[in-house]
Formats: structure tokens, C-alpha cells, sequence
DNA sequence: CGCGGCTTTGATGTTCATCAAGTAAAGTGG
DNA sequence: CCACTTTACTTGATGAACATCAAAGCCGCG
């Protein structure tokens, strides 16, 4: 259904400029011929820790959560992330198997390749391997990168940044709707539930965000980037 | 100094098998003109956070950690680690200045390689790029997990776990020099030094340890992984 | 020998998790 | 659509875990 008669839809998607960007227009027919898109509504999972990895695997619209399950049986969330990181991600090159689990936060569209076709043309194509190696990089990066920031920080700083990532990152907006529970933002940050909403009702007393259910407005962002930076 | 007409010496390094597999011998003679071998004592900075990269490096001998500053001053160690394991790794190819810096915690032999002459040899030779591509993907799994397993623990398992991790993962032997100061276990693992001195007094006095000024036995392996489990 | 850095231990206070109890919100089945 | 159930959220009280501060011992080095 996605394709017009020899015509491949993939020449024209945003993602072609991302990884894809060294292909001629004949591997990108190639590759639209070995890739499946797939829906998620909220809440689905599109990979398990632990399952064998066959596909290289895309965000193409939706938000995601990157997490593992600890021994104890609790939630470790990784990472958020918006489109144009890779969902199946960082483990395809050195892993048999899903380290982390990945899960849809809002209705998701993936788009998925057969791993053994991306490693054709990792092989083939030095263009393409090299701008597939500086994206994987740049994601370990930040993955690395925002735990290490979180770690530094107490309860108070780290809430804070978890509301910058979301208003900067994520939805580029001061106001904007939770995707998460206040559970899974305790995941995130690596605190326990009651203080996280804690937190969240004492930046609401004095005035730096606003809260309506889901719906958070940062009301004074450079006081909450302050209780980041020195928290 | 290290050539003997024609012949190159980079031809029977270990390090062949883990990175330059792929390479043939006129490949390694080329890689051999270009890399330059540097040894460093004990304490020297390998590459500083902030400063620009312009070679590929890696560990052949000694022991190395990784580690940056926080903004307010104080050092964060990402990970300690061996040979065979990136120096200048993971934003090689996403940044053009280091993230972190790296000094040696032994005496420290490291080889050289232009990154020019590394990235050109990634863009021609695939089985190369997908070798180096699966040992940076295994390095970044690898202080994820490490990241995510200690950040779960509390004070006894994570000083139980870092102790293990110097046994198993770094000396093989129940019986080690400590490379390090306990301010930079308290800087690995994120709590005060105070608190990993006590605790590691506390192990002293359990019997689970042994020890004699920087030197280490670990006397009961068993009760060290069920605290570093459960803590 | 004496100075400075690393280590150790105790005392104290802060931060944070846990528990409990209650309220709101969101599904679920009739 | 309403009653019911469940799940998420909220707040307070309490205690445990941990940081901080301070003082003293140790060790290496000039």
C-alpha cells in the first residue's frame, strides 16, 4: 500500500537525510522494498530486553521510553525520545539480543529493516556506514551524557531537569502534556514516587510551574534552570 | 624506532585481533607509518575534557579512567578500564572535542593513529567499519549497563560492587592493589568518601575483606555478590 | 623532622525512602 | 450512564540512609 508503482515513498522521507543520506536513489528502492512500517498506540511495546534483535528499527513520528527491568523487578528507565533517534537502538552492532526494552509513550509509527540488509550495506556503502556510526555515537553520547547529569544532582535539581528536558527537548514548548506518569518520571530520575510529586507540588506553591493533571505550564523557566544548574 | 626495514611491528599486535582484523598486511604497514606509540606514567592525562580530537587512540597496556567535571567542580569517573577498550572513544566519530578526559591510573602505554587516516580507513573497508562499529557499540554498552547497575544500588552494594568489578573485570585475582583513592571510588560511584571508607572498614570487620593499605583480598567472594545483589 | 595529603572514625543534621491514609481520576461491566 | 473497581496521585509522619563537619592518625616526601 505504501508504494506507486516503482515509485518507493522512502525517497521523499525526512529519515533518508539522517542515516540515509548515501544512498543513491536505487538502494533507497532496495531499501523501501525491505522495510515494514508499523502503528503502536500508547503503551505498546515495540521491542523486549532480552529478545532476539532482526530488525533495524526507527522512530518515525511518537515518543518513546528506553528501560530495562532491575533484578528487583522495577522499572529503570534509560531514556525519552523523540523520532530520528533509533528506537532498536545502540545494542543492533555488538548485541545478539535486546538489552533494553522500548515502548511507545504516545501513538508511534516505526519503520523497521531486516538487520541483515542494513549490514549489506553498512559493508557496501562507507558513506552510509560512517553517517550510521556518528548517529549511533551521538545517541550513546547522550544517553551517556544525561544519566551522568542526573546522577550529579539531588531531588530537587534532577525534577527540574526532567521539566527542561521535556519543555526543550522533547516539546520544544513551555506547556506541554506529561507523557509519563509521576511514577515513571521517579524511574527516570532514580527517586521514589511520593518525593517526585512532592517536588512537583513545591515548584507549583511557589509559582515556577503550573500544573492541570497532565498538562504542566513552566510558569518562570530561568528559576527552574537555576534549581537545575545547583541542584 | 620501532620499524626494522620493512617490516612492521604493528603486523603482531594483540591489538590486530580486536580492531584491525580486517586489515591486510599492506593496510597494517600503511597503519603502522601513520601511528605513533606513547607511554604515560601514572597520573598523566591522556585527553582533556574539552580539547579537540585529532587522533584515534587506544589502551595497549596499563589501566586508564574516564571521567569529566561537573560544573560544580568536582570529578565524575564514567568508567576505569583495560586494554583493549577505546581511550578516545565513543564521540570520535560524533564530536569534534572530547566529552571527558582520561588519565592513566597505572603506567600507561597508548597507540596513535591520525583520525584522518582512521576515517578514510572506515569509508573503504567495511569489514573494518563494522568491526569498529560493533567494539564502540560493546565499550558504550558497556558504561550503560555499568551506569544503570550501580545507580539502582545503595552505599554497600554499589562499594560491594565496584569491588567485584576490580576483581573479576579489571585484576582477575581476589587479591589486588587498589589503583585508586577512595575519594575516586566515592567519585565512581557516586556517594562520600567518608562513607566508602566506613563502609569498606565495615567489610574489613565482617571478615568479607581484607586489607593492607592500598592492597585488597577479597576473603569471601560469596557474601561480596549477595551484598552487591541485594544492596 | 615536619608538612601536606590521604585516610579513618565519631557526631550531627539533612535528604530522602517508606508507610499509611486519603482523594481524585480513569477504566470496567452492568 | 452509573456504580464499582482499580490505578494514579497527593500529603503527612516517621525513620533510615547518607552527607557533612571536625578531629585525629597515618604515611610519604622534601
Amino acid at each position: 500500500m505504501n508504494e506507486k508503482k516503482g515509485v518507493c515513498i522512502c525517497e521523499g522521507c525526512e529519515f533518508r537525510d539522517v542515516v540515509f543520506s548515501h544512498l543513491d536513489d536505487n538502494s533507497i528502492q532496495d531499501l523501501c522494498n525491505h522495510k515494514e512500517e508499523q502503528s503502536l498506540s500508547k503503551g505498546e511495546v515495540i521491542n523486549h530486553e532480552g529478545e532476539k534483535i532482526s530488525n533495524f528499527k526507527y522512530l518515525k513520528s511518537g515518543l518513546v521510553k528506553l528501560y530495562r527491568r532491575t533484578p528487583s523487578g522495577d522499572e529503570q528507565i534509560i531514556t525519552i525520545t523523540r523520532p530520528f533517534e533509533f528506537v532498536s537502538n545502540m545494542s543492533i552492532f555488538s548485541e545478539e539480543r535486546y538489552q533494553y526494552s522500548v515502548s511507545a509513550l504516545e501513538d508511534s509509527v516505526v519503520c523497521m529493516v531486516k538487520l541483515e540488509f542494513i549490514k549489506e550495506l553498512f559493508l557496501k556503502n562507507g558513506g552510509f556506514a560512517m553517517g550510521l556510526l556518528s548517529k549511533i555515537s551521538v545517541i550513546n553520547d547522550k544517553i551517556i551524557g544525561q544519566t551522568l547529569d542526573i546522577r550529579q544532582k539531588n531531588l530537587v535539581g534532577r525534577v527540574a531537569y526532567v521539566l527542561l528536558y521535556f519543555t526543550r527537548e522533547i516539546y520544544n514548548s513551555r506547556v506541554f502534556d506529561l507523557p509519563v506518569s509521576r511514577k515513571e518520571i521517579a524511574d527516570y530520575i532514580g527517586m521514589s514516587t511520593a518525593n517526585v510529586i512532592r517536588t512537583l507540588s513545591d515548584f507549583k506553591r511557589e509559582g515556577i510551574i503550573r500544573v492541570f493533571g497532565k498538562t504542566i505550564e513552566v510558569a518562570d523557566i530561568e528559576k527552574l534552570e537555576n534549581i537545575s544548574r545547583h541542584g
